[in-house]
DNA sequence: CAATCTCCTG
DNA sequence: CAGGAGATTG
């Protein structure tokens, strides 16, 4: 039906970066105001103690905007405090100096008497507190920085502790100290704390090198992906190709990613990089590949983590017992049957479900539901989207590590192989549109959206490229910023794991709506490939596809309903001849129009939608007039006529922050 | 047979 | 705007 040509500009590699900087090959939604240095920079400078400083700040600054965060289950007491046994004063006493302000988050819970939540958090601590909680501190800082960022790293630390916004950022933390506290409690707290704290730091030290060799290994990974576009004319065309289908499929086997590095490093040094097809296959390869290597080093860092919780904390599996989670009944069998689903497709993995939202999962969805994504209410303490809230415990967040994220970042690279580098990212971001351009709802947003949104509200970025964007992006991927930090932001790093999960929207948002609207002035007849293209930031699926087709159908509906209405109208009026209908903007056809598509009235139709409108309005009254609509299938011909006046949809539309 | 469309209803 | 029924299409 839809005579627009539907893969036009779907993939034109030649056009993604051939005169474009290297910086400007970098996806634009990877630059965030957390990450803003190039990743070279973490190189001699500790990375992670940046990283967490980062981190920290950026937890300072949703916790200012957001006062005091409630995670839901802790207010609610979760099964994680409710099976501490009741402890005596003194061990109370001892807890709430290590773990500070949770204490306060505690007592909401059964057994405590104190004020729960309304808990003054300016509430002054004594100087034992103090003390004890800068011990843990200092450990904390000994594995989150090196000796030239410790200061730093300090001013940081006594900066959280002055704005005491370290709810949500102690209660992890004390979760994940909860048992060994326990076991512990009535030995000496001190020397315990002591030896468990030396042991945690070895792990975490281990974690730490071994994250920091798989950064590097990521870092390579895209250099040479830049270099790729670097080596614009060369030769060796058919040697690159027969080179490149062997290895691609060696590397696709391959466990270590230094032999992709090494070989491509190799290709590279040979200047092979010219054609587009090899410029094609080479993108392939290396997006296959980055999604594997952000994949498996999520997967690997979570299994040692895994194993660290389950030393020291055996009740912190995740998703483990209905008890300890107060999951609902239906995420439960979600989760059972994601597990089940992705045993045959992914490889063991120490964190079995991540998986808690529905709609990440449309092909079982038994009920209908509404689709369209509606705003997070803005109450902080009330039901938040799966999407944007803390989850607590860990088991309930919507993430998915390690089907959906590979899923997703190669989308996002797809997205820049396709698009190019100045296409906006920004309506890839965690949140829908509508969100992205609020300004006041910031209570129930993910912390990441903070930074995101002064990038997504200032349309296109390319701007601030720079080489290391991708290399932080895989960073993100790895949350490294977390691996120094305590076990006990487990859940923090599930967060920005998936980071570029949330960056895909899983439903279609009402800005998806309103921008279908004003494409519909151009297409009303879009092919789903159409749709995929002008939504780019929609994981589609079959779902949204006919919910998206729905809409444009709906369109129609409104649209042939009030031509039929105008044309009769006009033949009721007395008008004889077609070419006395004209459809202007002024006329109450095209206000009428107007009024549903661009209800806001913001956007200029175009010129060419009235001349369709015009001749829609001409064919209704030239077949009313000859009474064909007699038959009962007289539209049909009318159809056929419009669906053919498609036009095509300008390339502002493929942005996914177009609105 | 699946995808898509129109029509109808709520 | 969504859902369902029935028709059409390739």
């Amino acid at each position: 039906m839809n005579l627009t040509p539907p893969d036009q500009s779907i993939h034109k590699p030649n056009e993604v970066c051939v005169e474009d900087s290297k910086a400007d090959l970098m996806l634009p939604c990877f630059h965030r105001d957390i990450y803003e240095e190039p990743l070279s920079s973490y190189h001699n400078a500790p990375l992670i103690s940046h990283l967490l400083r980062k981190t920290i700040h950026n937890k300072r600054s949703i916790l200012n905007n957001t006062q005091i965060y409630m995670p839901p289950t802790s207010v609610a007491g979760s099964s994680m405090v409710e099976s501490r046994p009741t402890m005596t004063e003194a061990a109370k006493d001892d807890w709430s100096n290590l773990s500070s302000k949770d204490s306060q988050l505690e007592s909401a819970s059964p057994g405590h008497s104190s004020s729960g939540i309304s808990a003054e958090p300016e509430c002054p601590l004594s100087e034992h507190v103090q003390a004890k909680r800068a011990r843990v501190e200092n450990i904390i800082r000994g594995m989150a920085s090196s000796p030239s960022d410790k200061s730093h790293a300090e001013r940081e630390n006594a900066e959280m502790e002055v704005r005491y916004g370290r709810e949500v950022y102690k209660e992890n933390k004390r979760k994940q100290k909860l048992p060994q506290h326990q076991e512990h409690k009535h030995a000496g707290i001190s020397a315990t704390n002591h030896d468990a704290n030396i042991s945690r730091d070895e792990e975490c030290h281990k974690l730490r090198i071994q994250l920091q060799s798989m950064q590097r290994l990521l870092h390579q990974l895209q250099e040479k992906f830049l270099q790729m576009y670097d080596h614009g004319s060369s030769e060796s065309e058919e040697k690159w190709e027969q080179q490149d289908s062997d290895e691609l499929d060696m590397n696709m086997n391959s466990e270590d990613n230094s032999t992709l590095e090494h070989k491509v490093s190799m290709k590279l040094a040979d200047g092979c990089l010219s054609s587009q097809r090899n410029q094609k296959n080479l993108q392939e390869m290396l997006k296959c590949e980055l999604s594997r290597a952000i994949s498996e080093s999520v997967d690997m860092v979570f299994r040692k983590i895994s194993l660290i919780l389950e030393d020291q904390s055996p009740q912190l599996r995740l998703c483990q017992s209905p008890e300890c989670t107060g999951m609902e009944k239906r995420d439960h069998q979600a989760c059972a049957r994601e597990s089940s689903d992705l045993e045959n497709a992914t490889k063991p993995r120490p964190v079995e479900c991540y998986e808690s939202t529905p709609s990440h999962s449309p092909e079982h969805q038994t009920e209908a539901l509404s689709l369209v994504v509606r705003k997070p209410p803005l109450n902080p303490l009330g039901p938040v989207s799966h999407a944007v809230k803390r989850p607590y415990p860990l088991h309930q967040s919507p993430f998915q590590f390690t089907h959906s994220t590979p899923l997703h970042d190669s989308q996002i690279l797809e997205h820049l192989l396709k698009y190019g580098p100045h296409t906006n990212f920004g309506g890839i971001s965690c949140l829908p549109p509508s969100l992205d351009r609020s300004s006041t709802d910031s209570v129930a947003l993910p912390w990441e959206s903070i930074a995101m949104r002064s990038k997504v509200s200032s349309g296109h970025l390319g701007q601030h490229h720079r080489p290391g964007a991708l290399g932080q992006v895989t960073v993100d991927g790895l949350c490294l910023p977390h691996v120094k930090m305590e076990c006990g932001e487990l859940q923090g790093m599930a967060e920005r794991s998936t980071f570029l999960s949330l960056n895909i929207q899983e439903g279609l948002t009402p800005n998806h709506l309103k921008k279908a609207k004003l494409m519909f002035f151009y297409t009303r007849y879009p092919s789903s490939n159409i749709l995929k293209t002008f939504f780019p930031d929609v994981k589609f699926n079959r779902c949204i596809t006919s919910q998206l087709i729905k809409w444009f159908s709906n369109f129609r509906e409104f649209y042939y309903i009030q031509m039929e209405k105008f044309a009769r109208q006009a033949i009721v009026d007395g008008v004889s001849d077609v070419k006395d209908m004209s459809v202007t903007r002024d006329c109450d056809v095209f206000r009428a129009l107007n009024m549903h598509y661009n209800k806001a009235n913001d956007f200029q139709v175009p010129e060419r939608f009235l001349e369709v409108a015009e001749i829609t309005l001409h064919e209704f009254y030239n077949a009313i007039s000859l009474n064909k609509d007699s038959d009962p299938s007289w539209k049909k011909a009318i159809y056929k006529i419009i669906c053919k006046l498609d036009s095509e949809v300008p390339e502002d539309f493929k942005s996914p922050s177009y609105l």
